[in-house]
DNA sequence: TGGGTTTTGTACCAATTGGTGCGGAATGAT
DNA sequence: ATCATTCCGCACCAATTGGTACAAAACCCA
């Protein structure tokens, strides 16, 4: 399933197809049906656990150090551990939401509110580290709109250090407003 | 033309038929293809179609008033014109970007070189405006993200009134780094 | 009006799509 | 070993995909 959901993120919903699954997965097709209802289903699913690794990911960094670290490690790992040679495929749920939009507005709705989830969570992020409530929420709708430019910026042919440098410059202000 | 651009602008390549195209351009199978190459070609025209009037939109606003309002009333005019009662349907740039990327690279290539003309008519903008060459690459780069991140936000169903929000604080900040 | 060229409507094609059903193989408990 | 049940490979299906062939129609200049 690792691999599907992989697959979903690399290529998108539509331009994956079931035989591919298959292969990739390495099981039947009776037993994919078996196992989920549809292809529509399993790409909720894929997409759920999409999400819910990446606010695991966050939360088990702020447990390790304080939460603004945690928030810049969290972009800096996107950056660094899924962009290997094989590329950068950004952010699942970002690339979900402009495929389906328009397209399927309840599956790209879906996806919409687990960006929400995570701009939530940039948001606690933010009050723990001394923000106040108010100015926490408009820290993390930017923090949301970097998030979502930067990950489109990741899958151009962009070179890294830059996109380092602009989440070193990002968190620099961030820092600073919350001082 | 414009009608088909309109929908592969919403809809995306892949999710837009060849059957709808010419619903929606009332021409005929024969005359799609003695007209255009292909579907792929045709995706391609249009795009670049799209991308030549968004330049002209600012070159206009340009001559009009000074550069960085020209810039500002872009990002504005993207949300408010497009955004009509249908809703938003972001930059088709971008959006192909997203979709195309890892299922046809050559595609979101030729996308994200139109992407490289906009952010080079950005940093003309801000060069006029008079800031330093370098600056104004950083400064160009900078609203290239900004952009990308808003036209995904587009897609989603954030209220208006934000994204204007963005926008204002983020030529504000523009503004007093080029003074 | 006539003949030749372009345009266009439509039938048709092969390929691929997501999804179902069946028959046999593996499995496990007795 | 036997039986029942679960599992799975594979054939099959209808629908849709992008693309082509061809003949009829519209057009234009003489």
């Amino acid at each position: 399933m690792n691999r599907a959901m992989a697959m979903f993120w690399r290529q998108g919903y539509q331009a994956t197809s079931i035989a591919e699954l298959l292969q990739t997965m390495d099981i039947g097709r009776s037993s994919f049906y078996a196992a989920f209802k549809d292809k529509r289903s399993f790409f909720i699913e894929c997409l759920d656990l999409w999400a819910e690794r990446t606010l695991d990911l966050i939360q088990r960094s702020r447990a390790q150090m304080p939460p603004v670290d945690a928030l810049q490690s969290f972009f800096e790992r996107g950056f660094v551990a899924a962009s290997g040679a094989k590329g950068n495929w950004g952010c699942m749920l970002v690339n979900t939401v402009l495929e389906m939009a328009g397209v399927d507005d309840a599956l790209a709705d879906h996806a919409s509110r687990h960006l929400d989830q995570l701009q939530a969570l940039f948001g606690d992020c933010l009050t723990d580290a001394g923000a106040e409530p108010v100015r926490a929420q408009e820290l993390a709708a930017m923090l949301m709109l970097f998030n979502e430019g930067i990950r489109v910026s990741s899958r151009r042919r962009v070179s890294q250090i830059h996109h380092r440098q602009s989440i070193a410059t990002t968190f620099r202000l961030v820092r600073s407003s919350l001082s």
